[in-house]
DNA sequence: AAATGAACCTGTTTGC
DNA sequence: TGCAAACAGGTTCATT
């Protein structure tokens, strides 16, 4: 489901539905997604003082010092429901909070996880260390990506999804970025020439804060905290238009697979 | 070292 | 229409 303007909007819709909320009780329904689950009920008590995202990672700050890591994996969803509301089809976690409501983690592919971790040092956990700037801070600068490209054989449309290089760019953001750009997905990072680099942060960041004012892309299920889908599906140059023709040399949008996953672009408008 | 493919799961769409 | 294959927003691990 999600990428960094995905996450970012589950995180803005959360914050202010769970800041200053004491967790009152945890109903667990597994006791694992991706990998095992912390001992949530070590929660119970605890006060959420706020939520922060790194990468595409949730961090729920807990006024005991710990930091409740949750990463959403494909299909994860955040919901506040008034106590009262049974639980959906593949709901795993019910947090019970203070006046009524309570937080649902839904999950059908169950590739999402979590984790608790100290609140000073979780940037060393294994989850962190290596991840790179974040998109839409200065650190990711246009020497950072061409220092990332160069000499580097691999397509850049691996490269910008490259956690290691920067973080948040997923599949659709990849291939609307480099359309944006002007940049064939297959091309070698390392033969693209600092100004079209240069252009490409540019992009990167421009799509990615558009996403974000939209609230998001909802393909097929992304919704927010309050259940809301997103519209910057409505904005998608390339992704899922395979077949279609380009809206601005009127060329088929081809698809092609890398890595695994599905590419979109215009092979006109792309080089 | 770096790149591809498989794996983790279930639900939905596509194609014969 | 019905069924099976393909595919889906992410990340990690094993295998070239």
């Amino acid at each position: 489901m999600p990428e960094l303007p995905e996450v970012e909007t589950v995180r803005t819709g959360l914050e202010p539905l769970l800041r200053g909320r004491e967790i009152a009780s945890v109903i667990c329904h597994r006791s694992s997604l991706r990998y095992p689950l912390p001992d949530l009920t070590a929660l119970v008590g605890k006060t959420v003082i706020g939520v922060r995202r790194r990468a595409k990672y949730l961090l729920f700050d807990i006024d005991d010092g710990q930091t409740l890591v949750w990463h959403l994996g494909m299909t994860g969803q955040f919901h506040v429901l008034p106590q009262q509301t049974q639980a959906g089809s593949h709901e795993h976690v019910c947090f019970n909070l203070s006046y009524g409501q309570s937080l649902r983690y839904r999950d059908a592919r169950r590739f999402g996880y979590a984790g608790l971790l100290h609140a000073e040092d979780f940037e060393k956990h294994a989850w962190f260390a290596a991840l790179g700037p974040e998109p839409l801070s200065d650190d990711f600068s246009v020497n950072h990506l061409i220092e990332a490209c160069s000499s580097r054989k691999a397509p850049i449309k691996n490269v910008i999804m490259d956690a290691g290089v920067v973080v948040g760019v997923g599949n659709i953001y990849a291939s609307e970025s480099l359309y944006r750009a002007g940049i064939h997905p297959t091309r070698a990072a390392g033969r693209i020439s600092a100004p079209r680099l240069g252009l490409l942060v540019k992009v990167i960041r421009e799509v990615l804060e558009e996403a974000i004012d939209a609230g998001g892309s909802s393909i097929s299920d992304f919704v927010n905290a309050d259940g809301k889908p997103g519209y910057f599906a409505h904005s998608f140059q390339v992704y899922g238009r395979h077949g279609d023709r380009c809206f601005a040399c009127d060329k088929q949008i081809k698809r092609i697979s890398q890595a695994g996953r599905s590419t979109f672009y215009c092979s006109s408008c792309q080089r």
